[in-house]
RNA sequence: GCCGGGGUGGCGAAACUGGUUUACGCGCGGGACUUAAAAUCCCGUGGGGUUAGCGCCCCGUGUGGGUUCGAAUCCCACCCCCGGCACCA
C-alpha cells in the first residue's frame, strides 16, 4: 500500500504551490512581531554550488520556522552585481558585463526554485540596475554635502592585474586579493568616504552588538586598531617649523635619541641638507620602488639614512638627529616618529645599525641597564631614571598620564588617540560600476550632478575590455551644472562595497523612485533582526555598512544606530580535491580507488578545499537534486555539523539523510489511514498506556529541544532530535495496530512532519496533506510544548560510589526530591557491596544521584 | 609576538548553569528477506582485562598539575590546529 518515496513526483507541486501563495510576501504595514531575516546578497557568479546551498537553506529553513511562528517574515533577495569580476568574466566570455550578469541571476532563479528556497521576488534588486545605483549615486552626494566624501591625492594600492585601484582592505599580503598580483604604489588623485571620522563610534558600538559572533567583533577592534597617547611637537634647530610626531610611550620622551621620518614625509625634502641631498634622494628613489609587502616585513634589515638637520627634544632639550627611513609609515600617526631605542625593539635595532646613542629611561628592579649593551629593548614596568623631574616614579599609565599634563602645561605635546583605520577609498578605473556623479569644470572646479539629474548612466556601448569610462567621450563630455561651460564628467567608478553598504535600507521600498528609502517604514523595520553570511566579509563589508548607517541617521535618514542586531557567520563547505603530478587536478570519478591517478596510477596529492572548478572539487546541487531529491539536499547540509563550521561534503552523508527521509516516508504512507482517523478523536493524556507516555514525552522533549535550536541555528541538532522521535514512532508501533492510540499517534506524526518542515519542506507538504489536512503547512502553527507531557512517572537516580557510578535506582518521580528516602534507597541497593567499608559522606542530588563517600 | 576560536570513538559530531561521556548520523561487523545482488528491516559497535555465561574490573574528552564528593565543563602551566592583526610608533 505505501508509495515508494518518489521526490520527482512530488518536488515541482510545491515549487508551484509556494509561488502562488503570498507566505513569504509581508505587508510591510503590518508591523505586529515583524521579523527581518537577511542573508548576505550575493554576487552572481555563474552557477552555485552545494557550499553556497548551505546560507539559502539555512536562511529558507529558519524563515519558514518563524512563519509557523506566527512573525512577519521579510526575507528579501537581491545581487551585488557590479564589480571587477564581472568584467573580467566578461572578457573572458567575449560577452558585455550586463548580458554575463543577467545571465546568471536568471540561472541562480532557477536554482533557488530548484531548492525550494522562497524570497519575497517582488523585492528582488540587482545593484547594476540603474534603478538601484541612481540612489547609490545619490548617497555619494549626501557623503560630500556632508563632508564625508573628499577627493585627495594619494600614493594608492595599484593592481597592475586588473588594471585599478585596491582599497587597502583589498591587498592581502601585498598582492591583489581578486588575481594576487603584487600591488604597486601610485600616486593618484581618488574619491575616498571619511570613515576615520566614526572611528571611535564603530568601536564603542561593537559593545553593543552582543549577539554578534565574538570574533567578527575582535577583527573589527582589530581593524580599527585604537591606540592611546600623545602628539608631541619637536622643535627644529634653526627652523621656525615644528616636527610632529604620534607615540603611545610619551613616558619615554627623555630616551628619545633621534627622530625617524618617513621617506615620503612632506618635510623631508626641506630638511635635507646639500650635503646629504644625493643619499637622501637615493634611498627615497631606493625605498619607493620597493614593493608594500617587502617594506612591511618587520624581518627586514633597518635601512635608513641622516637628513643633516637636527630637532630639539623638547623634554631634556637635547639636539638629536633626524633620520629617514621606511620602517616609519606615512600612514599612520604622523609619518614621524620620536625614536627610543632603549625602549622599542625597532628603534634599537635602527639605532645599533647607525651607531647612535641610546638611553635608558626606565631601570628595572635590578640595577640601571647599560644603554651600550643591551641588545633587547626593555618594554616591562620598572622605575624613571635620567627623565628629569620623574626619576624614581614607577613607570605605568599613571605615569603617562603625568607626562602628557606636563607636555600640555609646557605646550609642546597633548593627549591623543590614533587609529589605525584609514579613509575608505572608492575609486575605481573601471567600466562595471557606479559612476561617480560629479563633474569636473575648468571654471567652477568640482561640482556635483544635481540630484533631478539622477542617475548618471552607463553609457550603453559595446564592452571595451579592460578600459574604464575615461576612454569614452560620450560619457564624460558634458556641461557643468553651475556655469553651463564645457566640463568633464568624474570617470571613475564607485568600489562595490558602496553598493552593498546600504542595500538592506533599499529592500523596503526597491522600486521608490521618489526617494532611496522610505524612512518611516525604515525605521520600523530595521535594524536587521538576523543577518547570516560568510566570515570573509568580517571586515569590510560589515564595517562599511555599519559607517553608512551611522552617516545616514547623522543625515536625519534613519534613527537607529547599528544595521544588523544579530549576525550569524555561517562555516564553508569544503570537499576532497586530487591532483596528479602529471595530469593536474582530476574530478573524483577520475580517481581510482587507493587514491592514484586513474590514467597514470600514479599516487594523488588530496587536499581538503573549497569548492572550485579550478581544483574540479565542485559538487552540484543539479546532480544531488536529481539522484535525492532537493529535501535530501537540504536534509543533510543541515544535518552535516554546526553551521558556523567548516565542514567536509560527504557523499555517504548526503545517502545517510535520504534514508532517513524514506524512513518518514514510509513510516507516514503505511500509517496515513490511522493517521487520519486519528486527527478526528480527541486526544486524552489521562488514559495513556504506559508506552503512549513515553511517545507523549518524546514528542514534547523533541518539540522543545527543536524549537529552541532552531533559533540557536543548531540545526544538525534539530535534524538530529527528529530522527530521534522518527526512531520512536517505529519503536511505538511495533506491537501492531489494535494497541495504537490513535490521536496521539496521528498527533505525534502531524507534529514530526510540522517539524520537518522548514528543513525538508517538499516532503512536509506532501506528507502533510496524506495524513489528511488540505492546508498548507505555512499556515499551521508551530507545535506547542506542553510542559505537563515532560513529566516522568518514575526516575531514575545513579548511585555512585566515590564519584563513579556503580548502580540505579527507579524511583517514583515524587521521591526523587526526597533526599532521605534516595540515600536509604541506595543503601539498601548497594547493602552488601558495601559492608566492609565506611561511609563518610553522601551527597544527594534530587532527581539525579546519590553519591556515596567511603573511605 | 598580540587577539579570538578550537582539540571528545574509525569518521561528522552530541552532552542544559560541574552530576549516567559518546545522543544522532556515517562507516564497520553479524543476522533476516532474496536464486543472487541492491534496497529495506533487526542486532551489535570507545579501548583493555576477566568470565562457561549473566556479569564484573581498569583506563578513557590534546598533555601535566590543581580545586571538588564528583571535571569534557572551573583554575594554573604547556602542546597542537584554525582564523584575524602585525615594523601601527
Amino acid at each position: 500500500m505505501a508509495r515508494r518515496y518518489d521526490f520527482k513526483r512530488i518536488e515541482d507541486r510545491w515549487r508551484d504551490f509556494w509561488r502562488k501563495q503570498s507566505y513569504f510576501k509581508p505587508d510591510l504595514n503590518d508591523r505586529l512581531r515583524k521579523f527581518y531575516y537577511l542573508n548576505m546578497f550575493p554576487y552572481p557568479s555563474g552557477k552555485m554550488h552545494v557550499g553556497h546551498g548551505r546560507n539559502w537553506l539555512i536562511g529558507d529553513a529558519y524563515c519558514r520556522y518563524l512563519l509557523m511562528q506566527g512573525y512577519r517574515v521579510l526575507n528579501p533577495m537581491g545581487y551585488d552585481a557590479f564589480g571587477l569580476p564581472a568584467e573580467n568574466a566578461a572578457i573572458d566570455h567575449q560577452t558585455h558585463p550586463k548580458t554575463w550578469t543577467y545571465n546568471n541571476i536568471e540561472t541562480f532563479r532557477r536554482q533557488f526554485r530548484q531548492w525550494g528556497v522562497e524570497f519575497d521576488w517582488e523585492r528582488e534588486l540587482a545593484t547594476c540596475d540603474p534603478g538601484y545605483y541612481k540612489w547609490n549615486q545619490w548617497l555619494f552626494l549626501q557623503l560630500y554635502k556632508n563632508d564625508l566624501a573628499y577627493r585627495k591625492d594619494a600614493l594608492v594600492n595599484w593592481c597592475p592585474g586588473c588594471d585599478t585601484v585596491l582599497a587597502n582592505e583589498q591587498v592581502v599580503e601585498g598582492h591583489c586579493e581578486r588575481c594576487s598580483a603584487e600591488a604597486q604604489k601610485h600616486e593618484l588623485t581618488q574619491w575616498f568616504f571619511r570613515i576615520t571620522k566614526y572611528a571611535q563610534e564603530l568601536l564603542d558600538d561593537l559593545d553593543q552588538l552582543e549577539h554578534w559572533p565574538e570574533r567578527v567583533r575582535t577583527m573589527q577592534r582589530n581593524w580599527i586598531g585604537r591606540s592611546e597617547g600623545a602628539l608631541i611637537r619637536f622643535p627644529l634647530e634653526g627652523r621656525s617649523e615644528e616636527l610632529k610626531v604620534f607615540s603611545t610611550r610619551p613616558d619615554t620622551i627623555y630616551g628619545a635619541t633621534f627622530m625617524v621620518l618617513a621617506p615620503e614625509h612632506p618635510l623631508v625634502e626641506q630638511l635635507t641638507t646639500p650635503e646629504h641631498q644625493e643619499v637622501v634622494r637615493a634611498y627615497i628613489a631606493s625605498s619607493l620602488v620597493e614593493s608594500e609587502i617587502k617594506r612591511q616585513r618587520a624581518d627586514r634589515a633597518k635601512t635608513g639614512c641622516f637628513t643633516g638637520s637636527y630637532a630639539i627634544n623638547p623634554a631634556s632639550s637635547e639636539k638629536i638627529p633626524i633620520w629617514i627611513a621606511d620602517y616609519v609609515l606615512m600612514g599612520y600617526g604622523t609619518g614621524a616618529i620620536m625614536a627610543v631605542p632603549a625602549h622599542d625593539q625597532r628603534d634599537l635595532e635602527f639605532a645599533r645599525k647607525h651607531q647612535l646613542p641610546v638611553i635608558p629611561v626606565i631601570a628595572p628592579g635590578n640595577g640601571v641597564p647599560d644603554g651600550q649593551t643591551i641588545s633587547e629593548a626593555f618594554l616591562n614596568k620598572g622605575v624613571m631614571i635620567n627623565s628629569g623631574p620623574f626619576n624614581g616614579k614607577p613607570s605605568g599609565p599613571e605615569t603617562i598620564r603625568k607626562f602628557i599634563e606636563h607636555f600640555e602645561r609646557q605646550g609642546f605635546g597633548q593627549r591623543q588617540v590614533s587609529y589605525r583605520l584609514r579613509d575608505w577609498l572608492i575609486s575605481r578605473q573601471r567600466y562595471w560600476g557606479t559612476p561617480i556623479p560629479m563633474i569636473h569644470c575648468e571654471q567652477c572646479g568640482i561640482v556635483p550632478v544635481p540630484e533631478e539629474q539622477l542617475p548618471v548612466l552607463l553609457p550603453e556601448v559595446e564592452f571595451l575590455g579592460k578600459k574604464g569610462l575615461a576612454e569614452i567621450p560620450e560619457f564624460y563630455e558634458t556641461n557643468c551644472p553651475q556655469c553651463g561651460g564645457a566640463a568633464r564628467r568624474d570617470t571613475d567608478t564607485m568600489d562595490t562595497f558602496v553598493d552593498s553598504s546600504w542595500y538592506y535600507l533599499r529592500y523596503i521600498s526597491p522600486s521608490d523612485s521618489e526617494k532611496i528609502f522610505d524612512s518611516e517604514l525604515v525605521n520600523a523595520w530595521l535594524p536587521v533582526d538576523q543577518y547570516v553570511g560568510g566570515i570573509e566579509h568580517a571586515i569590510l563589508h560589515l564595517l562599511y555598512s555599519r559607517f553608512v548607517t551611522k552617516a545616514l541617521r547623522d543625515m536625519s535618514f534613519l534613527d537607529f544606530d547599528e544595521p544588523f542586531k544579530r549576525l550569524f557567520t555561517q562555516g564553508m563547505i569544503t570537499h576532497r580535491a586530487y591532483r596528479c603530478a602529471e595530469h593536474g587536478w582530476l574530478k573524483p570519478e577520475e580517481v581510482a580507488g587507493d587514491e592514484r591517478c586513474s590514467r597514470c596510477g600514479a599516487p594523488l596529492h588530496t587536499e581538503l578545499a573549497k569548492m572550485s572548478k579550478s581544483k574540479k572539487n565542485v559538487v552540484s546541487p543539479a546532480e544531488i537534486i536529481e539522484q535525492y531529491g532537493a529535501d535530501t539536499e537540504r536534509l543533510y547540509t543541515l544535518f552535516m555539523g554546526p553551521p558556523e563550521r567548516d565542514i567536509e561534503w560527504s557523499a555517504e552523508g548526503v545517502r545517510g539523510a535520504y534514508r532517513f527521509l524514506k524512513r518518514v516516508w514510509t513510516l507516514t504512507q503505511d500509517w496515513a489511514d490511522l493517521a487520519r482517523a486519528g486527527r478526528g478523536e480527541a486526544l486524552e493524556p489521562t488514559g495513556f498506556s504506559e508506552s503512549d507516555r513515553a511517545l507523549w514525552r518524546k514528542l514534547h522533549l523533541t518539540i522543545q529541544s527543536v524549537s529552541e535550536d532552531i533559533v540557536g541555528f543548531h540545526f544538525n541538532t534539530v535534524v538530529s532530535a527528529l530522527m530521534e522521535l522518527t526512531n520512536a514512532l517505529y519503536e511505538h508501533l511495533r506491537p501492531g495496530a489494535e494497541a495504537i492510540n490513535r490521536p496521539l499517534f496521528a498527533r505525534a506524526i502531524g507534529d514530526l512532519l510540522l517539524m520537518l518542515s522548514p528543513i525538508c519542506p517538499f516532503i512536509g507538504e506532501e506528507l502533510w496533506r496524506a495524513i489528511g489536512d488540505d492546508q498548507g503547512v505555512l499556515e499551521h502553527a508551530w507545535p506547542k510544548l506542553d510542559p505537563a507531557a515532560l513529566e516522568l512517572e518514575e526516575q531514575e537516580i545513579v548511585i555512585q560510589v566515590n564519584g563513579k557510578v556503580r548502580d540505579r535506582l527507579r524511583v517514583p518521580a515524587a521521591l526523587s526530591a526526597d533526599r532521605g528516602e534516595l540515600e536509604r534507597r541506595a543503601r539498601a541497593q548497594l547493602g552488601a557491596k558495601l559492608d566492609a567499608q565506611e561511609i563518610k559522606k553522601v551527597i544527594v542530588v534530587p532527581g539525579r544521584l546519590v553519591n556515596l563517600v567511603v573511605k
